[in-house]
DNA sequence: TTTATTAAGTATCGAGTCGAAACTAATATG
DNA sequence: CATATTAGTTTCGACTCGATACTTAATAAA
């Protein structure tokens, strides 16, 4: 059964994946989650950067988040902030130290040795199916989507350079972070709200 | 950069995955690890059903590896029982109710769902540059290599039907058999020891 | 304006994972 | 026979995880 087969070979390699990651978070006295928060952190757009965006992402609940949260910010690896315009709302940052280390972490040595056996055609023709793969288990799951600004609905592109806008906050959107991830994203095949 | 994109995919999906597989599980008191293991001990053949075998599939170490096989023998998916050749050794196997459980529950029906909507084309292709991937990874990683029987070095093809055998235990497989899940894999493009 | 209601986040509980280390028991090696 | 080595268990402390019950802030309704 090929079903079964791929959600293994998933499994096992998120496994050797995690397991990777422990080992080279241990050091910093830092789980896999955390590691995985840290990227996060360094992936998503300033939409996107609070306890609850992380919840989503990571697919855990809340409280849990809340204390993974706390163990990053007591070992110094990011920054808690109060939004300005919402109270309730906290932002989250990485530091200096958070940035070196998510830099120099990831993806694992072992994981990236192992992605350049594959040929270039082989591994952008992975990336797109896990792609399609991820879209479609988000959509079945009723998760939220999160992808790249720039293949969203809200998204508006004026012409050249610097000026896109994000069709739901109104905001403009520099070129760079339209390629960050984002929480409200919705898939641009789909009709917009 | 297309390997910290690949590295993400994959942890994302994998966490979509165990989520689905803490929620079935939930039922029976199961965490997605215990789903994990009842789906190796599934799939693995008669030289692999140990709990060495499983700590070096999961990824984990013998302690805690012990303590999860002590639970589902204690909620009935498996028994133990004690070589005959070697008295060290402990033999599991799955109860009916674990039987029963993985085969209803695994894959997980959003995972299949999500499946189901790749070309049988992609789905193909997506499974063999996911086993390159991993073979690469454990290679890397100097783990285990797990592999179907029919792909390993150690596996010797007699004429037709039920007539293969294991170059290392010298002991007959059967066709069926010779299709699942061994630690003693290795990939037939090395060479034998 | 006062009063729900909703949303974002925190605190706490018990069960369980996780790695590490110390342990038992059976088999190999020499 | 003595000494590894191997398979598995037990125990420890830090942490995850889901659930539940909170706090506080923003918003909607009366």
């Amino acid at each position: 059964m090929e079903k079964t087969k791929i959600a293994s070979l998933i499994e096992r390699i998120g496994n050797l994946l995690r397991s990777e990651e422990r080992a080279s978070g241990a050091d910093s006295g830092l789980q896999s989650v955390h590691v995985q928060i840290l990227n996060y952190l360094y992936q998503c757009n300033h939409y996107s950067n609070t306890p609850a965006g992380v919840t989503e992402f990571i697919g855990s609940t809340k409280g849990t988040t809340s204390q993974s949260i706390n163990i990053l910010e007591k070992k110094g690896f990011i920054k808690k902030y109060i939004d300005d315009e919402d109270g309730r709302v906290i932002r989250l940052y990485l530091t200096e130290k958070g940035e070196d280390f998510i830099k120099n972490e990831f993806p694992p040595t072992d994981f990236c040795r192992a992605l350049d056996t594959l040929s270039t055609k082989d591994s952008d023709y992975l990336s797109q199916l896990l792609t399609k793969l991820l879209v479609q288990l988000q959509l079945e799951n009723k998760s939220k989507l999160f992808g790249v600004c720039h293949t969203c609905n809200h998204f508006k592109k004026f012409g050249l350079g610097d000026t896109h806008q994000c069709g739901l906050t109104l905001e403009p959107l520099s070129e760079k972070e339209s390629f960050l991830i984002c929480r409200e994203h919705e898939q641009s095949t789909k009709k917009a709200v």
